[in-house]
RNA sequence: GGCAUCGUGGCCGAGUGGCUAGGCACAGCUCUGCAAAAGCUUGUACAGCGGUUCGAAUCCGCUCGAUGCCUCCA
């Protein structure tokens, strides 16, 4: 019996504003889509963590047992700038500032960003297409659309009518916002607008003379509108519809709503069955953003070279740090947060090492079963890391009691929960061991266990005069000494 | 201006009608020659004001404050 089919997972809907008991399309199979970065600069934290987060369902959903198809795009067609302007797209325009090809700069941009992912230990996807390889597709599609009636051809571009698709269906359900207010609150436009109405969007743009991504179309040169790759792509590989389309919060409106509005013209109804949407990280209080310079860069963090740093922090305390908060709460980064962190982490990496060596007893005064379903209950209860982390260190604290020989444990227990630790911490939360000491050389190591040995002598003639000194100056150099029950040991 | 979300002990952050997580910091204790490190123990907080209820941080209303979206953004 698979384990998916003991737990019963919950997840929260965006579009129905409700927890609901997830049941997949295919028994067994779980499809997944998470629209991923448009590759025009460095990916930034903010980015990071809504990944992240996805990669921890992923990897719950895996160690269910499920067969899982997970889809992450890279938009690499670039959006438009602002729909009122010549129609620039982020990534020619980006292309023509630093004077190299398009594709140069989405090759670089594409390539930090697996490289920063790959630091966070982040699973790989099933599939990750991209924009610029599937525009037939795209012209498939508004082509289908403008043949039902919900688009409208002007100049070589391609509008999806907004108000003829609301008479028939519903525009703004996943945003919570109706059409009517939103006509009564449009705000005036500077430039002349092709559209019949400010709600209209773009599924094709006709290319000006200058623009450098430009593709034929049945309506001339042009590329593809901003919302279209991620329906083109998750329904081309999950199916008219699958399970889980994810994002940030950030894209519920317009891109999501823009989505569902594009499958329903074409396919008569949405293709998702449960939206989820990953909570914004703030910095100083404030949305971490590209455009307005509010961010940090994941290598700044683990370098250490950003002014609002007192230090560096590796890749894994950043992903407990995230996993301590839920998901769809707004997180906000601080120096102070991270350092909270990072002795939380300390802790956890520390006593998950000491497991192997405690004394095993007849009984067992924990009762490991229940503990390990309040683990499973807290993920079940909508992926809800900050509670099964409060439950691993309740495991902590059993580790050390029974360390003390204050608690018993099975040997069957002791097992139970090494596997069930090691499940939780790494497979599913995807945090990492801290890489062991190889900045310090043999040629350190060595030094400093003598400094330790002399140390020790000292202290044993009650020489403490020199046993301090040596102990003060190493920690002037940056090695503290831990005394210790088992002797003495040393941290860089 | 419109639409949302949020406001929890010194800090971060769960909880969403009664059983009131967890991490960090602080304090006490154990250990230690003294420290440090490590471990143990301790914290009844939910913006304000009303209301519903036997009972509210949790539901409702108002006020104040913060943030996000409404334009490309995870």
């Amino acid at each position: 019996m698979a384990l998916y089919e003991e737990q019963n997972l919950r997840i929260y809907n965006s579009l129905s504003g409700k927890k609901e008991s997830f049941t997949p399309v295919h028994e067994g199979h779980v499809g997944m889509y998470v629209c991923g970065p448009t590759v025009y600069s460095k990916v930034h934290l903010g980015n990071c963590r809504t990944f992240m987060s996805f990669d921890m369902v992923y990897r719950y959903f895996l160690h269910l047992g499920y067969k899982v198809r997970y889809v992450r795009n890279i938009t690499d067609a670039g959006h438009l700038e602002d729909d009122a302007d010549e129609g620039e797209d982020k990534i020619s325009k980006k292309a023509r500032l630093e004077k190299i090809e398009p594709m140069e700069v989405v090759q670089r941009y594409t390539t930090d960003f697996h490289n920063i992912l790959r630091k966070f230990n982040f699973l790989p996807p099933s599939i990750e297409p991209t924009a610029t390889g599937h525009i037939v597709e795209q012209i498939e599609i508004i082509k289908a659309i403008l043949e039902k009636g919900y688009a409208y051809e002007k100049n070589g571009s391609v509008y999806f009518d907004v108000q003829k698709f609301d008479s028939d269906f519903e525009y703004g359900k996943l945003s919570g916002r109706r059409l009517e207010d939103m006509i009564a609150n449009t705000r005036e436009l500077t430039a002349q607008d092709e559209k019949n109405n400010p709600q209209d969007f773009a599924l094709w743009k006709r290319a000006e003379p200058r623009h450098i991504m430009r593709w034929p179309s049945p309506w001339g040169e042009g590329f593809p509108g901003w919302h279209l790759e991620c329906t083109v792509m998750s329904t081309k590989y999950l199916g008219e519809t699958f399970d889980i389309h994810g994002g940030g919060m950030d894209l519920k409106f317009p891109h999501h709503e823009c989505e569902i509005a594009q499958a329903e013209a074409r396919y008569g109804q949405s293709p998702v069955r449960y939206w989820m949407h990953a909570n914004m990280l703030t910095l100083n209080g404030r949305k971490m953003s590209k455009s307005t310079g509010n961010n940090l860069l994941p290598e700044e963090i683990f370098e250490g070279n950003n002014p609002i740093l007192s230090k560096a922090y590796s890749p894994s305390v950043v992903r407990f740090f995230m996993m301590q908060a839920h998901y769809t709460s707004i997180l906000d980064l601080s120096d102070d947060a991270l350092l909270a962190a990072e002795k939380g982490y300390i802790r956890l990496m520390d006593a998950l090492a000491l497991l192997d060596s405690i004394p095993i007893s007849e009984k067992s005064d924990v009762d490991l079963n229940a503990w390990k379903q309040r683990c499973y209950d807290a993920l079940n209860d909508d992926f809800n890391t900050p509670i099964l982390i409060a439950q691993l260190f309740e495991a902590v604290k059993w580790i050390h009691l029974a360390r003390e020989g204050r608690q018993n444990l099975s040997a069957d227990d002791k097992t139970n929960l090494e596997s069930s630790l090691n499940a939780f911490v790494f497979d599913i939360l995807g945090i990492q061991k801290p890489i062991a000491g190889t900045e310090a050389s043999g040629k350190v190591d060595g030094l400093v266990q003598l400094l330790i040995d002399m140390r020790n002598k000292a202290r044993a003639d009650k020489d403490y005069a020199t046993a301090d000194q040596i102990r003060d100056t190493l920690a002037e150099l940056g090695i503290q000494l831990k005394d210790g029950k088992e002797g003495t040991s040393y941290q860089l």
